[in-house]
DNA sequence: TCTGGGGTCCTAGGACCC
DNA sequence: TCTGGGGTCCTAGGACCC
């Protein structure tokens, strides 16, 4: 079952779920040798949390989602180093590109994991093991990075197998032996079950996997949902009807596009929150103009000091990517929150409901001057190209917001 | 200990239409 | 006079993933 060229057993396991070991801290410390033998992570400023942790700062106890508070205590001596997305965005690239030299059928998860499917790539390649195997070692060639790899006949399988190869390793997990591999874990390393239904299936005396296995579907979906306790009950067996799925193209674009901020301090002020949400709205129709894509729903999202969220949204007549339309009803629907000093954490603006901007064809309204709003975003994209992202401050658009 | 920012999907109730 | 059921859209919230 463990990393042994098994080769006949892996053959009947067509489906890989690459995995990076720590990636943004292995990239990280890849930019910075001199941090090759020391505890570093990877995380935001005073109030975020840990994005990545290399290996060395795990044997301190510090984790993915941490606080970093918490973070710090637990390892003091730890260099602690800003996320560059860019540079994690273009390792991931050459590593999917690398994947796709030996299958078209690759579907990237995030920027650090992949499923593949082998099957059409066996008679050429060798063995979904050997595949593995040599995906690692021209990986770590050419990124100077590891990766570990899960093989399995299904997708949650593999996904599975791969932590458990983690760091630096293969898992093969062939047909036979899935639920000797399963039943052991523990519920809460389903895809889909995390602290709320882990400590919901828990009260009802399910603690690993072979137990959510044993138990009638029925009691299952009276806990946990019908949906959710139908497909728990499935992947118990190893029974994942899914196939690996190449991207979205563009005729196909992301479902929403949002952008939230949490206040480097709560804050009660209204301009001040009012600002961000420009600034929020300016951000994320920005990149759906960059996309080409256009959507109805606004989402406006408050999250208190407590840490309560709600969430406010509202459907337009036609899809929009104009800045201030976005702008407008996000800033409309915290008004009719009507919030007397209530005290914000984290204000969001997300637009839902993307089609391609393509087939969006505006209504003309007589006398409604709202076409000289396209083209201002346009001068203000074309600006930021240019200039980069600060040189046309939104705030410009806050002292003409008569309406 | 004190909790980021980017997303996806599901559920549930009410409106509205047939 | 009393009583339908289904489908779709909108809104709000919640869980989950990386």
């Amino acid at each position: 079952m463990s990393g042994q060229p098994c080769g006949d057993a892996s053959s009947q396991c067509p489906i890989l779920h690459v995995d990076m070991d720590a990636f943004y801290a292995s990239v990280a410390v890849r930019e910075r040798p001199d941090l090759q033998h020391v505890p570093v992570i990877v995380g935001g400023g005073s109030r975020g949390v840990v994005l990545s942790a290399n290996y060395l700062a795990r044997e301190y106890g510090v984790g993915s989602a941490m606080p970093m508070a918490r973070a710090r205590r637990l390892c003091p001596r730890a260099v602690v180093l800003q996320p560059d997305f860019e540079t994690f965005s273009r390792v991931s690239s050459s590593v999917m590109e690398t994947f796709r030299l030996v299958t078209p059928a690759v579907e990237p998860l995030s920027l650090d994991e992949a499923f593949l499917d082998v099957s059409g790539a066996v008679r050429r390649a060798g063995t979904p093991y050997s595949i593995a195997e040599n995906l690692r070692a021209r990986v770590f060639d050419e990124q100077g990075i590891t990766c570990s790899v899960g093989v399995a006949s299904t997708l949650a399988v593999a996904k599975l197998a791969s932590r458990r190869a983690k760091p630096d390793g293969t898992v093969v997990v062939p047909p036979h032996a899935v639920t000797t591999f399963l039943h052991p874990l523990d519920v809460g390393e389903l895809w889909g079950v995390g602290e709320k239904t882990a400590q919901m299936l828990n009260r009802l005396g399910l603690t690993s996997v072979g137990d959510i296995a044993h138990t009638p579907l029925a009691t299952l979906q009276r806990a946990v949902g019908p949906g959710l306790g139908a497909r728990l009950h499935h992947l118990a067996w190893g029974e994942d009807p899914r196939a690996v799925t190449p991207r979205r193209g563009p005729d196909e674009p992301d479902r929403s596009m949002g952008a939230d901020e949490t206040f480097g301090r709560d804050t009660d002020d209204r301009e001040v929150i009012l600002r961000e949400v420009l600034r929020l709205s300016a951000k994320v129709t920005g990149r759906m103009r960059a996309a080409e894509v256009a959507g109805r729903t606004v989402t406006l999202r408050v999250r208190f000091a407590d840490f309560t969220t709600i969430t406010r949204s509202k459907t337009l007549p036609e899809a929009t990517d104009v800045t201030r339309e976005v702008y407008r009803t996000a800033a409309d629907l915290f008004t009719a929150l009507g919030l007397q000093r209530a005290r914000l954490r984290l204000v969001g603006v997300r637009v839902e409901g993307l089609v391609p901007r393509s087939t969006v064809h505006r209504q003309l309204v007589l006398g409604a001057r709202e076409h000289d709003w396209p083209e201002a975003d346009r001068a203000v994209d074309r600006a930021a190209l240019r200039f980069g992202s600060t040189a046309v401050r939104p705030a410009a658009l806050i002292g003409r917001s008569h309406r």
